[in-house]
DNA sequence: CATGAATGAGATTTCATTCAT
DNA sequence: TATGAATGAAATCTCATTCAT
């Protein structure tokens, strides 16, 4: 392969880049219909056109988008490790990882609210849907059954049932935090408030856990 | 007042009232950048032209409705009576009182989604904002005293804490319940499952809270 | 005729004279097409329903309007008493006069302006427009005489043409004081500047006229 | 550069000029507000999309077209040789160019008329308003000194005083001209009266400046 | 006589996309 | 492959006016 045909499918590749992480921000601001390609141009420092040349249509690019930050969290969840620490530090960890990864991501949250406004369309037309499954639910299986034969959990305990929990008690919070600033009169996502909420929820799972 | 101007006046209040229904489920269907006047006029049997007569424009139509349903939710909430039950039943009703209004108003959390996604704009553009402020955290920290009178709570619970496990618990499978079914590959939300979900949330909230 | 109806009279006279006089005001600032029956109506503290009961049209409205604002200049010429004073003295308290009554009537400078864009369309309806001809030109015409029986006019002056000579000169630099003080660069419509220019318009004046 | 791209952009500039020029000539008869997009599309042979594709909006597109007014009249002045001929005469020739530009360009008299009812809104916008500055009063100072020094014209003419007068004598009878001849109850635009007019006020002129 | 309610028609502007090379 | 130019269709909103007592 020459150089040159290297450094152009390297442009063109960061072209794409730049598009689809401009599409990311964008969609996660303005959700589907609000987002405007013009802004996701210029922000990727290209031209409308080239979201038409690389992602066919308004559609295409918000299921790459979509696609990307899925990708991304499964990425990070393959990453864990629950099987290296005792069973409540593992759990414990678990949580932490999924919390932090929703405040580190909210363009993630933002993305899968606006997903299912449209019913996950998108995320059913995916042909890449099954590479998208999440491998947490299998993890928090065997670390309950670790627990449990560790007598340091409780028996019946649902996998889902507890990732839902996990996983509710991180997102809700930070999904809406604007309408719960509103309606209960306070702020909610400065870091003294977040810490404590991760705290309670922290005991909550505890609790819920506890043999 | 004569029965002409009553009548004309309910007729009134009958067409506002179908464009705001109307708008309700339109907004909530397809978000607020993806809502058609045209639908919501067919929908409402009136024409375009009569939202802008009533409403001023698209923003306020869609403040029109979030205040509608967050009104309706206050409403409904001032009719709990949380004393009226010894505490761990109380507390019980609760949950399912706010669970069972997130499953029989699916357009309630929709119109929050899309209101969070407007970073509550609308919300605090709301003049009527003062009056959706949640009356429930005041009636939850009446019963998490009474109950440690009692001795069945334990110390040490935040009213607005407790509120958000609460909510969090109810609101975000049902919220995400589209790209929760695709990437856990399960159905979540028949009834099956529902009432599972429910259960357990109950069982977490009283071990939660349990002295 | 009873009281009851003797004021219901007077109440009618003052709403159609609020309506005029709004109407009036936003017709000079926004042109014909520009004006806003909602604004007018307003400014009236009446409702755009009275707009069209006392005047059927917007049409109707400006040609009242119209008829307003020429009527009162004729009222006003009608006032000139050119034949107490010298002829000299007599031509100059003239453009005094009309270069006066244009700057404390923006409106009349305005409404002509938009009338003329319309090609005096709405004049030409007028039933009052033989009421509208003005005095002006015979006045002058006498006085022109006089002054050249008296030896301090030259010969050969038109009275039409003088006048608009003197109405020129007061017209142009107040109707067009925005566009001239951008492309001269300099503030036209001060005190200092007019008492300058009318004093220049004077001294033009007498020049032309001058035995 | 291909022959391709030329044409491409010979044909850009010239739908672009098509619209402008139509735009021109609707404003020119119905001013801002009464100007229609699709009449301006049609007169282009165009649609009322590439108004917007090439002028952003309605303001844009009257902004272009008053600065193409402008702009015009600039060149034509910048023609002028008022140097090249003895002062009266240079004088004269400054006083037709200015009434003959009046009386060819109709649509630059209505376009400033209507911009001054804007209060010169559009062109205190326009980025290219140093542009249109006029050089002519610059003219006139040289003119006025080389005819002083000629002893031909009288000392204390101030330029800016002499270009309104001009200016005045002209653009007032034509911008006016529907409402005079219906108020004087004569016609005025034709070509005998406008003659007449033009002596009438080269003779004001020069009584004016001769020393 | 007076007025609150309603609206058809059309204006401006936007949006996602395709044309044409 | 890559891209500047162009656009049909539709969305939001406005305006002068009439309806109905």
């Amino acid at each position: 392969m020459s150089e040159e045909v290297t450094r152009k499918r390297r442009d063109r590749e960061a072209t794409r880049g730049r598009i689809l992480k401009a599409a990311t921000a964008e969609f996660s601001r303005h959700g589907f219909a609000g987002a405007r390609g013009e802004r996701i141009a210029q922000r990727a420092r290209s031209s409308e056109r080239m979201l038409y040349y690389y992602f066919g249509s308004k559609e295409g690019l918000f299921r790459a988008a979509l696609e990307a930050v899925y990708s991304a969290l499964r990425d990070a969840e393959r990453g864990l490790r629950l099987d290296e620490q005792p069973p409540l530090e593992a759990l414990d960890g678990f949580c932490r990882f999924v919390w932090r990864y929703y405040v580190d991501h909210p363009e993630f949250i933002s993305l899968v609210n606006t997903e299912n406004l449209h019913q996950a369309r998108h995320l059913r037309k995916s042909a890449r849907v099954h590479e998208l499954v999440s491998p947490v639910v299998g993890m928090l299986a065997e670390l309950i059954a670790r627990g449990q034969r560790a007598r340091v959990f409780r028996s019946g305990i649902d996998p889902v049932e507890l990732y839902l929990a996990i996983a509710s008690l991180g997102y809700f919070l930070l999904s809406n935090q604007h309408t719960l600033s509103a309606v209960l009169d306070r702020k909610l996502r400065d870091v003294a408030n977040l810490t404590r909420h991760w705290q309670t929820s922290a005991d909550i799972i505890r609790r819920y856990v506890a043999a």
